[in-house]
This record gives C-alpha cells, sequence and structure tokens, in this order.
DNA sequence: ACCTGAACACCGTTCAAGT
DNA sequence: ACCTGAACACCGTTCAAGT
C-alpha cells in the first residue's frame, strides 16, 4: 500500500498455497506437482511450505476442500429436484475443470469445511423434500457415486472437443479387431464418432435418469404409508 | 518336473509381473508399490522388470486389465436385467477387492483385451435386449460411471466391517459441529452408526435404481417407435 | 535374450541454523 | 514466527556391461 516500495513478495498463507498448488495439478497434473516445484511457483523453498500445510497429503486435502468451496450449494428456493441437478451440473463442472480432484476423492479421508457444509446442505435438501433418512442416504450414495464416476472416466478420456473426440474414436478404431469386438465397433462409428459428439454431454442424461428414479423411489416411499 | 532340482527362481514373465504387482498393491496400497519393491518380492532386480514392461505406466495399465479379467461377463442365457446385474456386482467386488483400481481408472489411457472383451459384452447384452445404439451409450456411461463412483467412495472410507463403521462414525460424530451440519448429523446417527450398518450394502440398493431407470428408458424407447 | 550395477535426475521430509 | 541449506532415504529410468 505505502507507495515506492519493491514489489515485496507476498506473505504466503496456507490459502494461497492451496490456491497455487490447485493451478499447477490443473496445469501439469497431479504427478506434477511436487512440493518443490510448488515452492518455485510461489517463490519460496519447499521446506517453507511445511509452515502452513503439515504435509502433501494435508495439502491434497486442503484443495480438495478448496474444489467444493467452487461448488454451488442446492438453493432453498428450488424444488429438491431442480436444487440437486443444479448443483450436481456445478459439481461435475468442477471436478472437470480440476481433472486430478475426482480420483483423488479416494486419498482425502477427512472432509474439510466446505465439504461437509456442502454434504449437510445436499441431505438437507432431501430431507426437506420429504425423503426419510435411510431413503437421504441412498440417494445421496447413489448420486455423488455417479459424479465422481462420470467425472473420473471423462477425466481418463481425451475427449474434450468434439475434434478430439473425432479424431481418437478414428484412432481406437483403425487399431481395433473389428471382428472381435463388433459391439464395441458398431458404438464407436455409429455413435462416438458422429459430428458433435462430446463424452460430456452424456452427463445429463444420465443425471436425468437418476433424478427419476430418485423420484419414483419418492412416489414409492410415500404410497408405503 | 525333474526330480532332484533347487528350487530354482522361475523364469520371469509379464504375467506374473502383473499379479505380484496386484498383490503388492492390494497389499500396501498403490503408492508402496514401486519398481525396486516389485523386483524384490519377485527375487529379481527392478530394472530386470524393463524386459517385460515398457514402464510403470505400463504395468498399471496391465495390472488394471488383469482385473478387468476377474470381472465376470454378462450370460447371454439371462435376460438383459439379470445378466448386467450379475456382471456389475461382480465388477464391484472385484474393484473392492483391489482398492487402488478405482481412482487408477483415469491413468489407464488404453484399455487391454480383457477390457474390450468385456466392454464388447455389455455393449452387446443392452444391444440384443432392443436397446438403441444411442441409448446403449447412455446405459453403459450410466452404469459403469455408478460402479466407479461407488468403489471409488468406498474405497475411501474405512467402514469395512461393521463395527469399523459404527467407531468411524462415532469418532467423527465426536469431532463434528452437529450444530453447524444438523442433516450430515442426523443422517449419521440414525443411519450409518445403527447396528449392522455397512456402507458397501447401498451398493445394489442404487444399482436396483440405476437399473430400474434404465428399463423404463427401454419401455419408453419402444413405445416411441 | 535376459539380467545387473552404477549412475542420473528427481522425490517428500527432518533438522539445525539463520532472521 | 517464518524461512533456508544441507542431508536422508527414497523414487523411475538409462545405459553399458555382463551371462
Amino acid at each position: 500500500m505505502t507507495k515506492a516500495e519493491e514489489p515485496v513478495r507476498e506473505r504466503i498463507t496456507r490459502d494461497r498455497i492451496l490456491q497455487a498448488g490447485i493451478e499447477l495439478a490443473d496445469v501439469r497434473g497431479i504427478t506434477g506437482l511436487t512440493m518443490r516445484g510448488l515452492g518455485d511457483a510461489l517463490g519460496v523453498e519447499a521446506m517453507s511450505l511445511y509452515n502452513h500445510v503439515a504435509n502433501k497429503a494435508d495439502l491434497l486435502s486442503g484443495m480438495m476442500d478448496a474444489v467444493f468451496a467452487e461448488v454451488e450449494l442446492p438453493s432453498h428456493s428450488d424444488d429438491w429436484r431442480t436444487a440437486i441437478r443444479k448443483r450436481s451440473v456445478s459439481f461435475h463442472a468442477a471436478l472437470i475443470r480440476h481433472p486430478w480432484s475426482s480420483a483423488l476423492r479416494d486419498s482425502a479421508t477427512q472432509s474439510g469445511t466446505a465439504t461437509l457444509r456442502h454434504h449437510d446442505r445436499v441431505i438437507g435438501t432431501f430431507r426437506n423434500a420429504g425423503f426419510s433418512v435411510a431413503l437421504t442416504a441412498h440417494a445421496f450414495s447413489l448420486i455423488d457415486s455417479y459424479i465422481y464416476g462420470f467425472a473420473l472416466q471423462e477425466a481418463s478420456l481425451p475427449l474434450a472437443t468434439e475434434k478430439q473426440s473425432a479424431d481418437v474414436a478414428a484412432a481406437m478404431m483403425s487399431q481395433l479387431p473389428v471382428a472381435e469386438y463388433p459391439y464395441l465397433a458398431e458404438l464407436t462409428t455409429d455413435h462416438v464418432m458422429r459430428p458433435g459428439y462430446r463424452y460430456g454431454d452424456e452427463f445429463t442424461i444420465g443425471l436425468d435418469l437418476v433424478l427419476d428414479s430418485l423420484e419414483a423411489a419418492l412416489s414409492k416411499q410415500n404410497s408405503a404409508s
């Protein structure tokens, strides 16, 4: 703030470390994220980071929580289906924006506050819509499993753009023994290689099927009482 | 086979390497699987492995394909729903038997032959039951996303046994600010901490909901023509 | 053809030392 | 309180050398 100061290197904080870690992992992949490289990116020695994070596992779980903080919470004013649908689309977008995050889910053993708040709101949305505790647990498990699994598969496929998708599919086809895998070949040529196809578009299709089944389960629960 | 031979160290093969890699990863976790450690387990120097696998990525994708080889293929004699359900339960079991495998999905860029055969058979099951090519793609994406995502979450939770589950949940609860996360607290105490609860049991509940929605989508497709 | 030892360029993390 | 340099015990992978 004072006028003629040198561009003083800003103080390092946990938050700045987490954000820099996310950027680095986005650009170089999760294996490209090293303590030394992260220190470099922040103009500091790797060892300084240990004043703000306990270790690399702590860094990763902090990054995961920061990703959750980017996800839109289900709105209180929408009905449950729209609220859950919106947050699911937002959740999926966050996982894809940070392609390393879906696979990281299994290393983050304890959740941060953004994650806990998010989970609480999702569960609350189901409960307030009349889902029993048990059905809420089923719904929560089903929908988040779908979202994580879809993002995991999408991240492993180099199918980001339509162009890429067609190219990769064509390359795959050229070395696929068509006679041995006739159905796979048909699906690839008649569906994946069609112009305009992007795997990411499948997300909302599956999501709507999941929401359909939850709606049916809710009706069944209500008529059973 | 000849009688009085020394216990000659068996010749190393790609297949033996993959099996030893799976065992090592099962026991020590995926980060505990190192080329040096794997060499040790096989009574050989790490560098010898490179005569049979191109590099560690090749090792991992070979291991992933070997996991797929353990999965029961959908039967031709069952109707589509039973066939897909059985193979899904078997798929889930394989992923949990090898807890590192679900997160690895995103590093295995090209699939091995067991994986391709498996996919072909699943796709064929849908096609022969009258699913259109597009609906088959949706169904395949939805069900495998669910299976991967569920396994990913299950692997990250230390909820293998009922006992563990209750203990972990109790530990979580004791440090959870209940006032801030009321719905999460309710779900934990009224559902997760109940005797006999195992998260793994949620798998078939969600799976049946997914199958319900696919059945409905198939009817809709057929009545639309 | 397959295996090895030594070496290279990395890792995460500790610890004592600096300011 | 925060940062650093040196060091430790690891990594994956190469390469020339052995058999």
